[in-house]
Parts: C-alpha cells; sequence; structure tokens
DNA sequence: GATGACGGTCTTTTT
DNA sequence: GACCGTCATC
C-alpha cells in the first residue's frame, strides 16, 4: 500500500501528504497536483495513520468536486469506505451542521435557504418597508452591502450606528428590515449559513468541542478564495490538534468580488505560528509554451506572493492569436479549429470555450448548432433556476417549513386559481394582525373576518384543500417522488405547463428530471428526504447542472467556473478592452490585476493548445462598437504566440500592430494632487494619499472614508476633486 | 382577475 | 435584444 501510494509524488508533493500534524499550507501553483495531494493526503491518513474515514473534513470548493474526491478515493482505498468521509461546500457542511444543532440559537431544523432570487424579493419587501424607492436603487445594491456586511460578520444594528451619509443610513435600514424578514420566513441565506454556524459554535462550547472531537483532520482547497466568515469557521472546527491543512494559490484567486480575501493566506501564518508551509511549483499539465506564457503574464502582477512555476513538459505547439471581425465571425473561426483538430484526433470532450461573461456564449451556440457540434453550456441558465423547477420547489417549502412566504406567495396562484392582487393582500393583513404566516392564516380560514369578494374566499377556500391534501400526503409515509406527483397532480402543474405556448415540453421534461433528482433521495427517511433534497437543490454549485452531464460535447464556461479543471484544447475568446479586463472592473489596479489573474486561470486550463481571439467589433445591446485590444494580450511575449489572420477581408491587418495605449495618448499631467479630497463613482468621498507617474498616466493612491485604500488610474477612474 | 402590449432597464463573475 | 414590471383592456 505504502509503496503504491507514494511513489509517484514529488518531493513537495511528498511533505504536504505525509506531513501529518499540525498545520499546512500548501501553495499551489496551477497544474502542480494540487488534487493529487489532497486525495492521497487522505488516503494516506486513512491507510497509514489509522485515522477513520469520518474524522476526516474536506472542504472543496463545488460538490462535484467533493463527490469527484470521494471516487478517487475509493478507487484507492478499497478496504475503506471512503464515503464516510465528510465533505463538501463551506455552506453545505455549515447548513447540515444548523439542521442538527441550530436549534441551541434558536434555529429550528426546518429553515429554508434563500437564494439569490428569493433574496432579491425580500430586498424589495425590505425597501417597501422602509421606504426606499425600488426604481430608484436597484435591490441588488443592497444585496451585496448585506452580503459584504455579512461576510464581514458586521452585525445589522451595529452597521446602523456607525453609518453616516444618506446612502449607507437608507442600507442599514435595509439590512435591518431584511433580517427581519428572513425571521419571519424562517430563511436563512447563503452568507447566513456560515455565520449563524460560527454563532453556534461561540454559544454552544459543547456542541463545539463534540466536533473538535470527531474531526480530527481538517483540510480546505481554493484557500484563497475563501472570505472571512469562512476562515473564521475552519479556524473554529480546528480544535487543539491544529491539524488544519489549507491548500491554495494567490495567484489563482479570483472571487474577491464575493468578499473572497487573500489576506487569509497571509493571516494563517500568523494564526498558527508554527505552521509548515509547502509550495508546489512543479506543472505537470501544460506544454512549457503555455505555461512560459502565463507566468509571463502573471508576473506583471505587483500585488504577489512572487512563485514562479515551471515545467519540463515539451514545447507543444505554438499559441495562436486569432483577429476576428465580429463575435460571429470569432465563433466560426473556432468552429472550424474544432472540425480540423477533431480529424487529427480530438474529440469533443477535449475543448473548452473560456469566456469573460455568460453573454459570450450564444454566438458559440448559434455557430455550434449550425455546424452540428455538440455543446454543454456550463451554468447559464441553471438547471434550479428555471421557473416551472422554482414553483415546484416552492410547493415542498412550503412542507417543509410554513412560515416560508416568500415560496407561500410565489405558488399561491400558480397556476391560476383565482387568487389574485386583492385577495392576497387580504389574506396577508389577516396574517400579520395575528402575528402567524400566510400559510397558516389561510389553513385556519375564518372568512368572515375577511372583506373580500365571494369568489375571492371561494378561490382561497379551493386553495385551501389542495394545501390540506398536499401536506396530508407529506404526513404520510410516503417517499419524495411519490408526494411530487401528488403535487403535481392535486395542483393541475401539468396541464398549466402544457398550456403554454412555447417551450411546455422543455419544461415538462425539466421536472421530469426534477422528478429524478428527487428519486436519489427515496431510501432515506421521508422526513429527513425532503431537507436533504431542499438542501441540495439550494446548494447546487454550477458544475452539479444536470445539463452538463452529457459527454462527447463542447464545454462553454466562464472563466470563474473553469477554476479546477483542466481541457486539451482551450480557447479564450474575447480579448478586448471593456470584456477582459471587464469595464465594470477597471477603475482600480487590483480590480485589473483580479482580471489579470482571471485571464491566467483561463490559460493555466489549457494542457495542449490554446487559442486565444479577439474580434474588431462586438455588438452589446444592440449596438455595435469598435473595440481595443486587450491589454494583457500586450502580457505574453511576442515569440510565443503566432498570429493568425483567417478572414479574407483583412488582410491590411496581418502585421502584429500593437494596440495604441490608451494611456500613452493623452500624456496626462497629474490635475489631482496629494492631499485632494476626491469624489469617486462607486467609492464615494477619499483623500488622496499619493500619485505615481505610470507609462503617460497616474497611479492615484486613494483612502476612502468607506471602502479604505484604493490604488486608481487617474486616466479611468472619474475622480471628481472636491474643494 | 387574466391577459397582452409597451417601455424602460440592463450584463460581470456565483455559493 | 431579452427580460421585467407596469398599465390598459377584456
Amino acid at each position: 500500500m505504502k509503496s503504491d501510494l507514494l511513489t509517484k509524488l514529488n518531493k513537495q508533493q511528498l511533505l504536504a501528504v505525509t506531513n501529518d500534524s499540525g498545520p499546512l499550507l500548501v501553495i499551489a501553483g496551477p497544474g502542480s497536483g494540487k488534487t493529487r495531494v489532497i486525495v492521497h493526503r487522505v488516503a494516506f491518513l486513512i491507510s497509514e495513520k489509522q485515522v477513520k474515514p469520518d474524522e476526516i473534513m474536506v472542504v472543496t470548493f463545488t460538490n462535484k468536486a467533493s463527490r469527484e474526491l470521494k471516487d478517487r478515493l475509493n478507487g484507492l482505498l478499497g478496504q475503506y469506505d471512503a464515503s464516510r468521509i465528510i465533505s463538501g461546500t463551506f455552506h453545505s457542511i455549515a447548513s447540515k451542521m444548523l439542521r442538527i444543532n441550530g436549534d441551541s440559537i434558536g434555529i429550528a431544523n426546518n429553515f429554508s435557504i434563500y437564494d439569490r432570487e428569493d433574496q432579491i424579493s425580500i430586498v424589495r419587501q425590505a425597501c417597501e418597508l422602509v421606504e426606499v424607492d425600488t426604481k430608484r436603487y436597484n435591490p441588488s445594491i443592497f444585496l451585496s452591502i448585506i452580503s459584504n456586511a455579512k461576510s464581514k460578520m458586521i452585525d445589522p444594528i451595529l452597521n446602523q450606528a456607525t453609518s453616516d451619509s444618506l446612502f449607507d443610513k437608507l442600507a442599514a435600514n435595509v439590512y435591518l428590515e431584511y433580517e427581519k424578514l428572513l425571521h419571519d420566513n424562517q430563511a436563512l441565506d447563503f452568507d447566513d449559513l456560515l455565520l449563524r454556524a460560527c454563532t453556534l459554535f461561540e454559544k454552544s462550547p459543547l456542541v463545539l468541542a463534540d466536533l473538535q472531537n470527531r474531526i480530527k483532520y481538517l483540510l480546505v482547497d481554493e484557500f484563497q478564495d475563501t472570505n472571512f466568515v469562512q476562515y473564521k469557521f475552519a479556524k473554529q472546527l480546528t480544535g487543539d490538534s491544529q491539524n488544519i491543512c489549507v491548500v491554495g494559490d494567490p495567484d489563482q484567486s479570483i472571487y474577491s468580488w464575493r468578499n473572497a480575501d487573500l489576506r487569509n493566506i497571509l493571516n494563517f501564518q500568523k494564526d498558527f505560528k508554527n505552521c509548515t508551509v509547502v509550495k508546489l511549483v512543479e506543472n505537470y499539465r501544460s506544454t512549457s509554451n503555455i505555461l512560459n506564457a502565463s507566468q509571463a503574464l502573471i508576473s506583471q502582477n505587483s500585488n504577489r506572493i512572487t512563485n514562479d512555476i515551471e515545467t519540463y513538459n515539451p514545447e507543444g505547439t505554438p499559441i495562436e492569436l486569432h483577429v476576428a471581425e465580429n463575435e460571429y465571425d470569432e465563433a466560426s473561426i473556432i468552429t472550424e479549429k474544432i472540425k480540423k483538430l477533431r480529424l487529427e484526433g480530438f474529440s469533443y470532450e477535449n475543448f473548452a470555450v473560456t469566456y469573460r461573461v455568460n453573454a459570450q456564449s450564444r454566438a458559440f451556440e448559434e455557430a455550434f448548432v449550425r455546424n452540428g457540434v455538440p455543446y454543454k453550456l456550463i451554468g447559464a441558465l441553471k438547471f434550479y433556476q428555471r421557473r416551472e423547477i422554482k414553483d415546484i420547489i416552492a410547493y415542498l417549502r412550503i412542507i417543509q417549513n410554513s412560515n416560508d412566504d416568500n415560496s407561500m406567495l410565489r405558488v399561491i396562484n400558480v397556476p391560476p386559481r383565482g387568487i389574485g392582487e386583492r385577495t392576497v393582500t387580504a389574506l396577508k393583513n389577516l396574517a400579520n394582525l395575528n402575528g402567524d404566516s400566510v400559510c397558516h392564516a389561510l389553513l385556519n380560514l375564518d372568512e368572515t373576518v375577511l372583506n373580500i369578494h365571494k369568489t375571492g374566499i371561494k378561490s382561497l377556500k379551493n386553495f385551501q384543500g389542495i394545501l390540506n391534501e398536499v401536506i396530508e400526503e407529506s404526513l404520510s409515509d410516503h417517499s419524495l417522488t411519490s408526494l411530487l406527483d401528488k403535487i403535481l397532480s392535486i395542483t393541475g402543474y401539468r396541464e398549466h405547463i402544457l398550456r403554454e405556448l412555447e417551450g411546455s415540453e422543455e419544461r415538462w421534461e425539466n421536472i421530469g428530471e426534477l422528478r429524478s433528482i428527487a428519486g436519489q433521495f427515496d431510501d432515506i427517511q421521508p422526513n429527513e428526504a425532503l431537507n436533504a433534497f431542499l438542501d441540495q437543490v439550494a446548494l447546487v454549485t454550477a458544475e452539479d447542472d444536470p445539463s452538463s452531464d452529457s459527454n462527447e460535447s463542447v464545454t462553454l464556461i466562464t472563466l470563474h467556473q473553469t477554476k479546477g479543471l483542466e481541457f486539451p484544447v482551450v480557447f479564450i475568446p474575447g480579448l478586448e478592452e471593456g470584456l477582459l479586463p471587464h469595464s465594470r472592473s477597471m477603475d482600480s489596479f487590483d480590480e485589473i490585476e483580479e482580471e489579470r489573474r482571471l485571464f491566467y486561470v483561463g490559460i493555466t486550463r489549457a494542457i495542449s493548445n490554446l487559442y486565444l481571439s479577439w474580434s474588431k467589433y462586438r455588438t452589446i445591446f444592440g449596438t455595435t462598437t469598435r473595440t481595443i485590444r486587450s491589454q494583457f494580450v500586450d502580457n505574453i511575449p511576442e515569440n510565443l504566440l503566432k498570429i493568425v489572420n483567417t478572414n479574407k477581408f483583412q488582410l491590411e491587418e496581418r502585421s502584429f500592430t500593437k494596440t495604441t495605449n490608451l494611456f500613452d495618448q493623452q500624456n496626462l499631467l497629474p490635475t489631482i494632487n496629494e492631499g485632494d479630497k476626491v469624489e469617486h463613482f462607486k467609492f464615494g468621498k477619499g483623500v488622496v494619499v499619493q500619485t505615481i507617474p505610470r507609462s503617460g498616466d497616474f497611479e492615484i493612491v486613494v483612502a476612502f472614508k468607506v471602502n479604505g485604500i484604493k490604488h486608481l488610474l487617474s486616466s479611468v477612474a472619474k475622480l471628481k476633486v472636491l474643494e
């Protein structure tokens, strides 16, 4: 066993695998065998150190990664049961803990988990309550403020007390109402799952001690993308054993907008003083052409824990840069390339087209359909976000948690059953009056107090009967699938769907898909099955989308979602200023650097062939504009790039012309000086701390009142100088 | 109360 | 160029 397990590892990997006591930080470059190390470390602990599988917890970035981990382990350790390893995303693990122990901090085990759509709906209600006009302020702004506060563990009351500007006060009020509404609905949002788990650990030392005793080893993957709460969660679970191993790569940190905090890596070394640091620097994945290009690119980042990666792989084929006329041209160039490479022995699943924004997928889908190229689209219109799926799930949620008004109101008139706005308002008022949920108000309906038309009462009575019937079914000992069938038949949902003129077949098929997913829970106890099923539904990651299962197809995927994946042939289209780097991420140095890391992640997914492209014209919103080639292309040495001009109409563009640097032309003098008070549209007010000349431009360092220190480019950031 | 037409907004990335 | 919310009409 031992020889099998350890002979195929290099020196650093071996160190990371066998270092079996105390804190361990593994800095793992792309393709350096990170997953291999995690799998082997777990296998080593189990087979050599007699650690039981259920004493090991592995936190992964997606649920799929956690399943694959268990699969690989089962292959490695025949006699042990790898499925007993505690593994999942931070959110799914926290959710399970709260379902079991949440009652000690006042969280009932049947809480609902609200996704983004539910959250938006709650924010809208909160805005209404505090009289904030949602036409003036986009609800998602509040949502990101709330999420930001939660992932930094800022309490809503405290938040309210410390906010000074008018908008901050507004946001603080929305936050406060939002929390109340979540509470009323007996619901938790994604951030709550982690936040409350941390609270649970603090408030219930016994629960924590028990967990610490049971979890002897903790492993955290993709550590560079954890936020403050997630790190705290991990720290709390690490008992006196200090057996925590975190694996990550600062150069692949691409989720700061989701409040991931790179400082966690630095803090880890402070918090765990005696930690061992292992660096995996040999890349086994890519050709040296690809790796060298990636290293040249990432070396342009200044905020970096330098960590050069090297490979002994052969040079490989050159990286190609294609120039297209527009996005359709770009898509057909890539389609032709795929066809050609297929004749050379590649198969469809070897290809991935990786782009910055989901909207880019359309041109490729059209080209692929036209050319009969099979493809799978990862995470775009997610399965679980489809209307018909959310409707059915709403019914299940009402059964799970009768306080879930949000779900109740979603389907109270779906399919249409004559319960209109007035009737709903009357019912809601009645519920409010009695401090009750809408569902309870309906089930205990006293129609004499409702001041509405007879037909309204009749419709309510009808729905009451439907609900009672469904609830009755849920109380019987039947399976989840039979409950689902019952809901479909009693509510008349099938007929409702089939009545629709467009896409009704597809919608019905989706429900069939949902039914078969529910079937996976049929061997669990019915009352536990509902919680487990709804948890899975709420906490799925993009790769878990059932539609992504098909094989023998080209993968269409966002750059963010490619993290951790690899493909023999990778296409990165849309290398244009405003797209990569994205226009919304161009006004600070930090943001540009994160965009560069995103490109770096994309490049390093490629095993043997890499194709970059940009198109001279692109249509956004329906208007076509001339583009500028991405500045990141210039970060790749010319000798590694083969410029290809496929389009016969663009012969004149054949030479390798560097795009004119936007900043060179302007030759700016600093119109902003140190000490100036400035205002930024996004970061608010602040004071200029420093100005640094940067190739015809100035980097302005501003200390913002709310958002802290930011490095901005004078020509890009629209800074307004205040008196 | 249901349905359809219109007009305004929007797109970054996601657990 | 799609989607959502709002409004007018049946």
